[in-house]
DNA sequence: GAACGTATGTTACTAGCGGTAACACCAGAG
DNA sequence: CTCTGGTGTTACCGCTAGTAACATACGTTC
């Protein structure tokens, strides 16, 4: 029908598409999440209004990139939770994957997490929306994975749900802190956070006063 | 020494401060973290120079708001924290006073949350820095708590930071999404992540393949 | 080959932002 | 009376996201 003069046309525009995304790509990775537009097309060796025709605005453009990332980053996090082994090595592997992700290209993760749009148009107060799409977005894919392989008795589907948000946030804010600080290895902070998820929290003794006490 | 002339100049300067933060929160709940120095301005009645002149920047404006906020958010949180009570119960009463707070006021919780500065200046790639205070220093004091009262033999110090990190990620992240979605009530979700932290997930039996298989 | 649509690309502009310089005023202290 | 330190202004800077207007090259279609 219409198939007929996209060939040659539309293949080339998706072309510069692609190419204007890897020079934002490299801005990103360079400056942050800050990057300005003009940055990004003098990068790209042109100027603001053809990035502002292929994407529509500064939203769509990030969106766009988040998109790849995230989708990169979603389909390692799947093969970690895919992988025929222990339930509890499964969850360290997919831990340490997240982990080694954001460790190796923090601007990214940044870039990943934090909009930091602004959109200075339509502001209602919808609190849900504002949030990072990845983490949404692994929020459900866990949840989906826990409701698919276990047993958790009636209202399963919710609590899954629930737990998935809740892992992605916990693992999530773990991250963040400890690629502030750094204060132990990646595999310690793994196994601190399986041994959280595995109850040791609910298990601990209380800590009596003093000693002789 | 110098608290001769300090008393009455210094004292309305005080007070305008004051003024101009209240009038900086109106704006902040009805416009969200968008809002404009200028609106800001507007809104106490008078131009930018001043609100720099007492905040430095916007930064600072913030940061000032957010302290306040923040101070009061942790101080019901340690209420229930501190409460005599069953650790469970404890840690439920401290999901729910969370909750129920970002749930009465989504407006001051997304502030809180997103500070979505910007901050042209130093972009470092200082990853740590960018994430909201308040999920750090909620983070540190439940570090603290759990250090204090629970028995978690050798390496407790480093265990308490990332649990409690990761405790503080996991309420956030469920938070932000139930407030979102709206999928259950409050009193549910509380269960649910209590649950989680109580090691459910551990102990949650496979899920079959199919009937009869 | 001519006409057309669609991509590419430009310069020049708007409106708003955070932030600042320069200036005027008014109250209390010496 | 003068000096200091607060309050307040207008007018500006440099930057941003986003747009209008215009020129040009290529591929398709008649």
């Amino acid at each position: 029908m219409d198939t007929t003069q996209r060939t040659e046309q539309q293949r080339s525009a998706d072309r510069r598409r692609r190419e204007l995304l890897e020079a934002a790509d490299r801005v990103v990775l360079r400056d942050g999440p800050q990057a300005s537009m003009n940055a990004i097309a003098a990068e790209a060796g042109i100027t603001k209004p053809i990035l502002y025709r292929h994407f529509g605005d500064k939203g769509g453009l990030y969106a766009a990139l988040a998109k790849r990332h995230t989708d990169a980053l979603l389909d390692s996090l799947r093969a970690a939770l895919d992988a025929p082994a222990e339930r509890r090595e499964r969850v360290e592997a997919t831990l340490d994957t997240y982990l080694a992700a954001i460790e190796a290209r923090p601007q990214v993760y940044r870039f990943l997490m934090h909009p930091s749009d602004g959109s200075a148009g339509e502001q209602g107060f919808d609190v849900g929306k504002h949030s990072a799409p990845l983490l949404r977005r692994m929020g459900e894919e866990l949840a989906q994975v826990i409701e698919d392989r276990l047993d958790l008795g009636p209202g399963s589907q919710q609590l899954a749900r629930v737990w998935g948000h809740g892992i992605v946030g916990m693992m999530h804010a773990a991250g963040d802190w400890w690629l502030g600080e750094r204060p132990c290895s990646r595999a310690e902070l793994v196994r601190s956070l399986a041994d959280l998820l595995w109850g040791r929290l609910a298990a601990a003794g209380d800590k009596v006063g003093g000693p002789g006490f």
